[in-house]
DNA sequence: ATTATTTTAATTTTGCACAATTAAATTGTG
DNA sequence: CACAATTTAATTGTGCAAAATTAAAATAAT
């Protein structure tokens, strides 16, 4: 087998197929008027309410160079508010205000959209999302 | 089970791993002094020599907002060249120059450098081969 | 306490991604 | 042939990603 072919390249489809999901979503949020990065940040913050700039990018392994002008587009859109820590001043605290509380709802039957768009039995999601999980965690030991 | 949590979501999932084995990718071809999506171009190129923009963004799942300042960076740095096809003149036809074969040489050892990075055992590699690609083949469907 | 180190987010820069539009050339139709 | 429809790559504009640098503030060491 020739490794350097396209078609065995295991992180190609990886790569490929992270697009085309993420290309799937797009309609659906598009909706709520957000993208998938953005989709993510929500699904965080309807989690914690509020939370670090720092501990929201360890959450997504994002770094602040990606996350800081995505979230001052939401913040733009009255979504979450951005403000320093009191306590530690280095710290940027994002809220999520009521606009985006309301975006609960609309987002609350996404999952079950994606499901009808993607057919893949409960086993091999189960078996597809470990393996997944084990690459994550085999990657992710270095930086605390 | 929370659909919405982030830790269910495997988009999510697929979407961080991916980006984390680019990021294992990285410093290994910056020796090559090149970038991810550069090194897919250049997997396709040493296949076939000469292609066609649309073709190679039928190949990478890419499209030519994406590939032509990609492939314009290429030809700046003498790795292929950009010419009208004479027998239709729509299509940009890319060749590799030399500079381009030779990269070839250092690039052999790459898979090998990588699988020492990412440990995943043969039955594991070929079942998520296998998963992604039919993911991948399903998502694929519509767009000819 | 003073100084050095560390932590943190912002800023800057480069390079993807992709939707939408434009422009040019080919193909299909009458 | 003429002319509309289609195909194609380039262009434009927006939004990520991530490395490198900067600046500010807290923490640690002496």
């Amino acid at each position: 087998m020739d490794k350097l072919q396209l078609d065995n390249q295991l992180c190609f489809k990886l790569y490929a197929l992270s697009r085309k999901v993420i290309a799937v979503y797009r309609p659906i949020l598009e909706a709520l008027d957000i993208t998938y990065p953005q989709y993510l940040v929500l699904l965080v913050l309807w989690e914690v309410k509020s939370i670090t700039v720092k501990d929201l990018g360890a959450r997504l392994y994002l770094d602040s160079g990606t996350l800081t002008p995505l979230l001052k587009r939401l913040e733009q859109k009255g979504i979450l508010d951005r403000q320093r820590d009191m306590e530690d001043e280095r710290s940027v605290v994002i809220t999520l205000k009521p606009a985006g509380k309301d975006l609960l709802q609309n987002a609350k039957k996404i999952p079950e959209t994606l499901g009808s768009c993607i057919s893949l039995g409960q086993k091999e999601y189960q078996q597809l999302k470990g393996q997944l999980d084990s690459l994550l965690a085999q990657l992710t030991i270095d930086q605390s």
